[in-house]
DNA sequence: ATTAAATTTTAGGCAAATCTAAAAAAATTA
DNA sequence: TAATTTTTTTAGATTTGCCTAAAATTTAAT
């Protein structure tokens, strides 16, 4: 598979993770920053290879192949997230664009061996699930902070936004996986919350309550 | 900077540092496994980025620029080598074709920090040396332990052929870097060596003999 | 010094992945 | 429902990297 049929599964993977129906051209054309034409093209490809389910004009769907296939990418991409700032230190915010470049490096054992390295873990370090050699995604309970009521306690357990704009601002609140978050208060007038981390208090925009996952404990 | 280009211009520099002088298209072409038309369209390309020094019929040359490029390809490529071995034990016959493809990842930071992260290694696992990050490199003094003469001892730091049958043979020999081996006698009939090793004696042929690198001691 | 052989380059083509512009189909709206 | 708008596809070009076959150049041999 070359590098850019492998970019084309991975973004209808998600967007199929997102909406559930079929996706659209245009969508994938959005997404991909390219143009509805090529999008038109590569579908074919792939249909051609059984990777995708694929009618004119009817919007495209992944084949159990083709979502294999895609959950192997995100699988890699996840994983050498992980090694980025477990073992090289690099910030949560910097490793999106190596990932996407490392994801496409192709040996089963390595991936596999890495796997190993990194004790086999289950969640990148956004909080998104990894998938194990089988293809298999172990999904944890999450919601928003924003969805939360007064006195409700929850873990961090990801980010709905993965901006850099939006990681380095919980960086600087010191807010990362793990964190322990507990709702003092939410303000009607604008829902901002009062919310208590690490024994300090601190009040949160409904912006960035409504793109923090918590496990709600 | 293509994937191609940068085959290109690695091919060129071990070329380079093989023979010295200039390299001919016909040996890109074989070393590439490609043919000397596709080579000399890649040439023009190279010498108009002033990659390389190019004149028809004449060979090339790398420029300064070109130079050090290859030498980061280079470095790439053995830092990728010393964390497949050293971090997730693959054995130094496997990692090649994988660091074939990691050389390729563009990034300053990710590769500083895995240089860091590998302890700064001067020697990749086949005892070949890593430029740092200014593209110097450091070469330790070492012989063919075919060119030695008995009585005298040395130090394995690195092999001249890396095909995975060698480096099977040398395992399996229990030899690897920085053995220590006394060399007991030559035959003079084959050229063949009795040789002490880890305080075992074996005898090896001079094929063999002649594709170790050691440091005299 | 010619001729023959080997090397290297040019010319023309092909496949992948992209694009623009135009045509076809589907969805929306009046 | 008919007209309009949006979406999607087709048709035809372009770029990159490769190929084959033929021409040009250099090297080697007689």
């Amino acid at each position: 598979m070359t590098f850019s049929e492998e970019n084309y599964l991975k973004t209808i993977y998600h967007l199929t993770t997102i909406s559930e129906s079929g996706v659209s051209t245009n969508a994938i054309a959005e997404m991909m920053e390219t143009k509805a034409s090529s999008v038109t093209d590569m579908l074919k490809k792939l249909a051609e290879k059984d990777l995708v389910n694929y009618k004119k004009y009817q919007g495209v769907s992944l084949t159990e192949k083709g979502k294999l296939n895609a959950k192997m990418i995100v699988r890699k991409h996840r994983l050498w997230e992980v090694f980025l700032v477990d073992k090289l230190d690099f910030s949560w915010d910097e490793v999106h664009d190596i990932a996407e470049q490392l994801e496409h490096i192709k040996s089963e054992k390595l991936i596999n061996k890495l796997d190993d390295f990194l004790g086999n873990p289950t969640e990148d370090p956004h909080g998104d699930p990894i998938p194990d050699a089988n293809g298999q995604i172990i999904n944890t309970e999450k919601h928003l902070l924003s969805e939360l009521s007064e006195n409700q306690n929850g873990i961090c357990v990801g980010v709905k936004d993965t901006s850099p704009e939006f990681l380095k601002y919980l960086d600087k609140q010191e807010i990362s996986l793990g964190s322990k978050i507990e709702i003092m208060g939410k303000e009607s007038f604008d829902l901002s919350l009062k919310i208590k981390l690490n024994g300090r208090e601190l009040t949160i925009s409904n912006k960035i309550a409504s793109n923090l996952f918590v496990k709600v404990v």
